[in-house]
RNA sequence: CGGGGCGUAGCGCAGUCCGGUUAGCGCACCUGGUUUGGGACCAGGGGGUCGCAGGUUCGAAUCCUGCCGCCCCGACCA
């Protein structure tokens, strides 16, 4: 489904001069907290004798950062690329990874470096990249919840949230079982921000010189982290069919026999066919109890167990990781009976998060109801808001939480700010978030 | 940078307050046997600079001094 978006693959330098990032105010600021700075470029041997130290005369005549993102380096690209409309638009994507120094980091929410894509793309109208921006968004709200079964809502962020040098950053929100929000997916439209930094035009039709039109978007490893802590469970992670490596694995009881195996080849091979990945436990050592736990644990979707009582009756034993239930199933049709349960997981997996997130969307009247049902039931608290980044700043000074995103769907509709009384057209969605 | 905590076997911990057998337990590992439809059991075994350095003492994992490392909370942030 990413491909089809029509972008290309490209890679661009990890290392970022420094004077790149000074080039667009908002952007640099944003950012300069939290990068990994290249000072030196060669290590020595201690004259102490304490290993190996770095090498004072090789100190870098312009220091290099490591890249927070890359829209520096690549609008300094673009800038010789593009010379006519006839080059736009340029839809380019890379993956990488880039390296924020967080003071705090969290295994897979927020680690010092991350994997994820970056597209950045550049476009003749206004109105092409918004709807660029816009694509995008809707791309990585479909990957969320189509594969990874994880319900997301769609809204533009406030001011005050805004990607650094963005002129409007759209967010893909989900939320973990913990009541905590998570940022899944951002996409930006970027205006002429880089294109004027960047000093990058482009001759029209009628050969007027003209700034480009901007996006950039991305999604991370975070999703990893947003799968885990959206479907697992006390027993271990629950991954979603259409995700997992793994999605039928079949274990013989108590352990592999000529007979067993025989059957299990059977059914791999006719799995198999219907494009289902599945694998045979052979390993004789442990015992099935512990094998059970084992693939519960890394979250296999569908369990089969085949011992000689289930033969007997022409029969197997499948589980099903999501709601733990056992069910006999006849040899006859067990191929298009696993199909189907894979596809009922996944639609599964997806009804039971998409309720528990709307049950956890709470509309409150005022500030005090906001306050205790952010304490007591979490989630998202969905109030009016008065637009200000000040009133937004008071509130997640108080109470830790943050406006998520104004949502796309949030009808408008006139009344008052829940925390400082003033006029409010719209609802907006708070949580409190990773 | 502020506040709190922790360093003892591969992992998780007890022992430290109140110094005194050969430093112990669970998991994991090795050997043998018995088991096998939900994380097997029994027996035997291997594995330790008790974070580092110095000090007190007949004797230090334990007390004292200094240092090092890690984790949690806060400020940053996706």
């Amino acid at each position: 489904m990413f491909k089809d978006t029509g972008h290309v693959n490209a890679y661009f330098p990890l290392f970022i001069p420094k004077s790149f990032l000074s080039r667009e105010a908002q952007h640099v600021e944003g950012f300069a907290k939290e990068c990994a700075v290249i000072t030196h470029h060669r290590l020595m041997n201690d004259p102490d004798g304490n290993g190996v130290v770095v090498d004072p005369s090789a100190r870098l005549e312009e220091e290099l950062v490591v890249r927070p993102t890359s829209e520096t380096i690549i609008w300094n690209t673009y800038k010789d690329w593009i010379q006519s409309y006839r080059d736009l638009p340029l839809l380019i994507n890379q993956w990488a990874n880039v390296v924020r120094w967080e003071m705090r980091t969290r295994p897979f929410l927020r680690t010092a470096e991350f994997l994820w894509q970056e597209g950045h793309t550049a476009h003749a109208t206004k109105e092409e990249a918004e709807l660029e921006a816009a694509l995008i968004h809707e791309v990585y709200a479909r990957f969320a919840e189509d594969y990874m079964a994880m319900p997301v809502i769609k809204g533009a962020k406030t001011a005050n949230e805004r990607f650094a040098g963005a002129e409007e950053t759209y967010t893909i929100e989900a939320l973990m079982q913990d009541g905590k929000a998570l940022q899944a997916g951002t996409s930006h439209f970027l205006g002429q921000n880089f294109a004027k930094a960047f000093d990058v035009k482009f001759a029209d039709n009628n050969n007027q010189e003209e700034y480009v039109w901007a996006t950039s978007w991305g999604v991370s490893t975070r999703l990893v982290g947003g799968l885990v802590m959206t479907h697992s469970d006390d027993d271990g992670l629950v991954i979603p069919p259409r995700l997992a490596p793994t999605q039928v694995v079949i274990v013989p009881i108590p352990k592999p026999t000529t007979e067993i195996l025989e059957v299990a080849e059977q059914i791999e091979n006719r799995l198999k066919a219907l494009g289902i990945s599945v694998r045979i436990d052979r390993d004789e050592q442990k015992r099935p109890g512990f094998k059970f736990a084992q693939y519960e644990m890394e979250g296999v979707p569908v369990r089969i167990g085949i011992g000689m009582r289930d033969l007997a009756n022409q029969q197997v034993e499948v589980a099903r990781r999501d709601t733990k239930e056992k069910m006999p199933v006849l040899l006859e049709g067990i191929d298009k009976y696993i199909q189907k349960l894979l596809e009922d997981i996944q639609l599964n997996l997806f009804d039971r998060a998409k309720k528990f997130r709307d049950d956890h969307i709470t509309e409150v009247k005022n500030f005090d109801e906001f306050k205790s049902v952010l304490e007591e039931k979490g989630g998202f608290i969905k109030a009016h808001w008065d637009g200000t980044t000040e009133t937004e700043l008071k509130i997640k000074e108080e109470t830790k939480a943050t406006i998520r995103c104004i949502p796309n769907e949030e009808p408008e509709s006139p009344g008052k700010c829940v925390y400082s009384g003033e006029k409010s057209s719209r609802k907006v969605l708070f949580a409190k978030a990773y």
